[in-house]
RNA sequence: GGAGGAGUGUCCCGAGUGGCAAAGGGGGCGGACUGUAAAUCCGCUGGCUACGCCUUCGUAGGUUCGAGUCCUACCUCCUCCA
């Protein structure tokens, strides 16, 4: 925790109060500058977001629910598309080459990405309503000898080297490219020019950013905007110790058409016990009383906790009717042993499906596993079931009987997951 | 520019003597136990048209019946010297 943190000042903003109480708070570099702004409804924060993807995960969830609470306290939030940032890349951390992404290709995320806000922020023109906008509008035409003389002269190298993030790899002895000055140093411009077009005084981030948005506000000083904000959040990870939402099988991410919403809802319901308060405080917008409640329950009543936690952070990103569909649909697998229609489904051809399809196929062409090889090694381990019969024979094909739910199959990997396969 | 060291299973780390689909971890996936949890224990963790075939140890050649291992060139990274 940040020494700025630890004098506990008084707070008088809901925005600063709730930002506590429910643990987004890692650092912040003025606890009464912000809390001032704040209580006034003229705190204007921005979180940039670099478009690397074509969905955001699990793991940029958390700015986003912190832009949402600064908007329900009355101050305007800013989401900045990195639509010129991303031409750079952000080196920091990987240490594997990082593949060029094509200007198409980020105009693309970037028009991917802007749908996870809707249902979290309320866009428009008036004084607290969310404003979108792409720093390539002001990086792409920068001139280069220009903005060294204008911007590049108020950076301190010394001073840069002195930021834990480089000095980390100078001790490591790692590369660190000149590019990965300039990216400080664009995000760092990034932050006086959005003081100057929409009075921005704060910038948010992961606690990762703490140095980049520090380089900001030290520039904003040297240029002469108004005194600029830093506020972090923690880096989440599980009670085990698992970076938030990363796995073998990939991000969890936010966008339906990449992540179906059952399956985030199931995402959230196998949170690890000791995760459940921590994880409705953060991921659900749920009153902290009732927070308190559902986190008061022991043993393997937590299960309906976790059922909230799943059902409400689902809500959020994917709409109330998906989410108490997703939930309907684990209670029939779970709780009733019955194959539900809603389950996630993969349709073949007719004429595939006549051609015979062996079950090893089946649960390739299921998404369930990568390769027939490994199909036969989960059979071996007992892993495979098919309509809730555990699958012995590897040569076994597919037939019309085994068409017994809703006219599909339903193939198993392990007690979670299931897949229907359908065919016409 | 000179001297030395390193690059291993496409998730990561990391052993490796000329017979290697390649030790051991971590992670992941399955099984058991449970509560769709954690912890613990067990199994699996290159691909395929599969008692066989194919592809893998930085890249390209070479020696050999046989190369991750030996030789040559090249690429990348690190350390020391200039």
């Amino acid at each position: 925790m940040a020494e700025a943190t630890s004098s506990k000042p008084e707070t008088k903003s809901d925005f600063l109060r709730i930002m506590t109480e429910r643990g987004y708070l890692h650092q912040l570099s003025d606890h009464a500058g912000i809390d001032a702004l704040a209580a006034k409804g003229e705190l204007t924060t921005y979180v940039g977001y670099d478009c690397t993807a074509a969905s955001f995960h699990v793991g940029n969830l958390l700015s986003i629910m912190m832009l949402h609470w600064l908007q329900e306290t009355g101050n305007k939030p800013i989401v900045l598309m990195g639509g010129g940032t991303t031409q750079v890349g952000d080196p920091s951390g990987k240490d594997e080459s990082r593949q060029m992404l094509t200007l198409d290709g980020i105009e693309a995320n970037k028009m991917s990405l802007k749908q996870t806000f809707s249902r979290l922020l309320r866009f428009g023109e008036g004084p607290s309503d969310a404003v979108m906008v792409d720093n390539a509008e002001w990086l792409t035409p920068l001139n280069y000898i220009a903005f060294l003389r204008d911007v590049g002269r108020h950076f301190s190298v010394n001073r840069m080297l002195s930021m834990d993030s480089v000095k980390l790899r100078l001790d490591r002895e790692h590369e660190l490219s000149f590019l990965e000055f300039n990216y400080m140093c664009l995000q760092a411009y990034d932050f006086v020019e959005l003081s100057r077009r929409y009075g921005t005084r704060l910038q948010m981030g992961g606690s990762d950013q703490w140095g980049n948005i520090v380089t900001g506000i030290d520039l904003g000083r040297r240029m002469g905007a108004p005194q600029l904000y830093a506020l972090t959040c923690p880096l989440i990870t599980t009670a085990s110790g698992a970076k938030m939402g990363k796995s073998a099988q990939g991000a969890m991410w936010l966008n339906a058409d990449m992540k179906p919403p059952y399956d985030y809802w199931q995402f959230w319901r196998n949170t690890e016990d000791a995760d459940v308060g921590r994880f409705l405080r953060l991921y659900t917008l749920l009153p902290l009383d009732e927070v308190a409640r559902l986190e008061a329950l022991g043993g393997a009543e937590i299960n309906e906790a976790k059922k909230v936690l799943a059902t409400e952070a689902t809500a959020i990103m994917h709409g109330r009717e998906a989410a108490e569909r997703s939930a309907m649909t684990a209670q029939q697998t779970f709780e009733q042993g019955v194959t539900s229609a809603d389950l996630p489904s993969v349709t073949v051809s007719a004429e595939e499906w006549n051609a015979g399809i062996g079950v090893l196929s089946a649960f390739v062409r299921a998404g369930l596993l990568a390769s027939t090889g490994e199909a036969r090694r989960q059979i071996k381990g007992g892993g495979l079931r098919v309509n809730d019969e555990v699958l012995g024979d590897e040569r076994r094909v597919l037939v019309d009987a085994d068409r017994v739910a809703e006219g599909a199959v339903k193939l198993s990997l392990g007690r979670k997951k299931h897949v229907l396969l359908r065919a016409p």
